[in-house]
DNA sequence: CTGAAAGCGCTTACAG
DNA sequence: CTGAAAGCGCTTACAG
């Protein structure tokens, strides 16, 4: 004898509750909620009912319920504050992304997107992570004393950022590339070319990849005895355009540069039309080598040489860390490797 | 006389429900609950010792609870179904993506990226899709004849394309560029300019996309008595890689043409190296306009004619729709027109 | 204009 | 191994 209940799941405005499957299978709903958490004591007889119960019925759980009652929402926030335009301009965010929701999806966790660039978004994202949406947050590229880092670590939220963050590192987990040691690796092909007036476009001095990128230039030169020329070091913002503005400034002040690294991919593109248009050759007059190789280097005329960063280990990496945080691990940052990959800006 | 909460929001274990803000602002939860849900029926003092209560308890909603009240999540899916290559190479889909989040942001909806590349990655969001956890879907770049879009359908959940779905016009409502109008503008550009012999690469044959450009093409053509030679035109499907390929199929059996429409940006983007290589040079031998205008067309040497789609309006426009078709309206089409955006690749 | 009560669909100790 | 019961934190008619 069998209850009858509604047969065209997710049509319509009922569709059949744990009671239904319960009513179906012949137990308590209780016995289908073990089922239905893989929890141990059920009954051989009791689990294949109420497996042919959800199949019949078509039940699916209620998410809200669920989260209602656990007090966890199976869902993680991707927090993206840079400036907009760094996500059409530089693929390493979208590269970050698909890597991300990949993981997340492998551990049925749900993304959720949140693009925190103008006020209103910042004071939206802020009420809605503080609210409790979600089990933790994935920060991408965060800057030093952004006041909504503050708040969201007041707020005792769950973190993972990609990239350390300076002045929040005992609380926030992070996963960086080894930017000091790419940096490192970059310059010394520079200066093995015979290169000696390498000039660098930095990224932003707040973010550690910026400081780090900069720190690997400068150990280089210092080990090889040359001095650190100020007129070699411009800071730019990451952006392609500001690789061009940086470019220019280094072109007036250090005329006589033969290299310039440039601590990402999209500064390093935004460094190559100024250089020609100045009449410089790459990579014979000048030498470019950039950083990320997240898609933007080989597309490039020349081809960049760059510094690639394991974006889909550091994604993975990210989660697997989020995962820990969230179950009350204290905070670590891991770090993963980098690799020169040699091309036509400035070959082998 | 004041009951005693919690003081430190977010933090710790005990956060306050509504039950504590109605009992510090001495009211019943029911005119708690009115307050927050801005419902008539709330005297002014009321409402006065609510909001005091809020701030001071430091009350935020639990938004499973309330949707579980509701049945509304007052989230929706931004899905993609394309392969992930064009989600890094093609700025269309971040520059709709980004569109499409400041269009719920305002609107207090959350975004749930899904990406159902993989066929278990499909499998997971029909099954999340199905589940309800969202109010709807945006639908980007369907194909036709795709067994996802059939399952949604049946399920009954509420979707906006971006793009008809062709075959389930009547079900699913969409946005699109005017891309047979924008496809015309660009072809007669060429003929302005006294090209004759022009080649078109194809965006894929299940996209409206891929239609409508082709047929505006074929239009145009026919509408100045020149005949569509087949061997001009050659099948994509929207990457820069597919359209490499396509131009050295064209240069093959139609060496004598002297324009390339191509259909999108990307695959106009891979035309260009493979006319340089050939000798022909853009846009004296061969003019090449795209169809986009997304942000890669500028970046390009030379920077890409192309026909402009709207995206802004169309993130937005689809983020309406939805919302209608959430509240039960019925589906429509809407088409926001384009413009041609002349540049190197085949100036005035 | 306001409150008491039922209900949304789950999970989780707690007894058996 | 299983069921009855309480509870998660809201919203929404329904009476007043």
């Amino acid at each position: 004898m069998v209850t009858s209940v509604p047969t065209t799941p997710g049509t319509g405005p009922k569709r059949p509750t744990i009671r239904d499957v319960a009513s179906v299978a012949g137990v308590s709903y209780a016995t289908v909620s073990r089922v239905l958490n893989g929890r141990e004591w059920v009954s051989p007889e009791a689990l294949k009912a109420v497996q042919d119960a959800i199949a019949r019925t078509g039940y699916r759980a209620n998410p809200h319920a669920r989260s209602l009652a656990t007090g966890r929402s199976d869902s993680v926030a991707f927090l993206l504050t840079e400036p907009q335009h760094l996500l059409f301009e530089d693929p390493n965010f979208s590269v970050l992304l698909r890597g991300v929701a990949q993981a997340l999806s492998d551990r049925e966790l749900t993304l959720i997107l949140m693009i925190a660039a103008s006020n209103r978004e910042r004071r939206r994202a802020l009420a809605y992570l503080g609210g409790r949406h979600v089990d933790g947050v994935l920060l991408v590229s965060p800057h030093s004393g952004d006041p909504l880092l503050d708040q969201l670590v007041r707020a005792g939220i769950p973190i993972v950022a990609c990239g350390r963050v300076l002045g929040h590192e005992q609380h926030i987990s992070s996963v960086a590339a080894d930017d000091r040691g790419g940096a490192r690796a970059a310059v010394e092909h520079l200066i093995a070319a015979g290169r000696r007036r390498i000039a660098t476009i930095t990224g932003p001095q707040d973010t550690s990849g910026g400081v780090d990128r900069l720190q690997g230039y400068v150990e280089v030169l210092t080990a090889h005895g040359l001095t650190v020329d100020p007129s070699l070091v411009v800071h730019g913002d990451w952006s392609r355009e500001s690789g061009s503005a940086a470019m220019r400034t280094l072109l007036h002040q250090a005329p006589d540069l033969d290299a310039v690294f440039a601590a990402s991919d999209a500064m390093g593109a935004g460094s190559l039309p100024v250089l020609r248009a100045a009449g410089r050759v790459v990579p014979d007059d000048v030498r470019v080598v950039g950083f990320d190789d997240s898609g933007l280097a080989a597309t490039l005329d020349p081809p960049l040489t760059t510094v690639r960063q394991p974006l889909d280990r550091i994604s993975e990496e990210m989660v697997r860390l989020l995962l820990d945080v969230i179950a009350g691990r204290t905070p670590v940052s891991v770090t993963v490797p980098t690799t020169v990959v040699v091309r036509g800006s400035s070959p082998a």
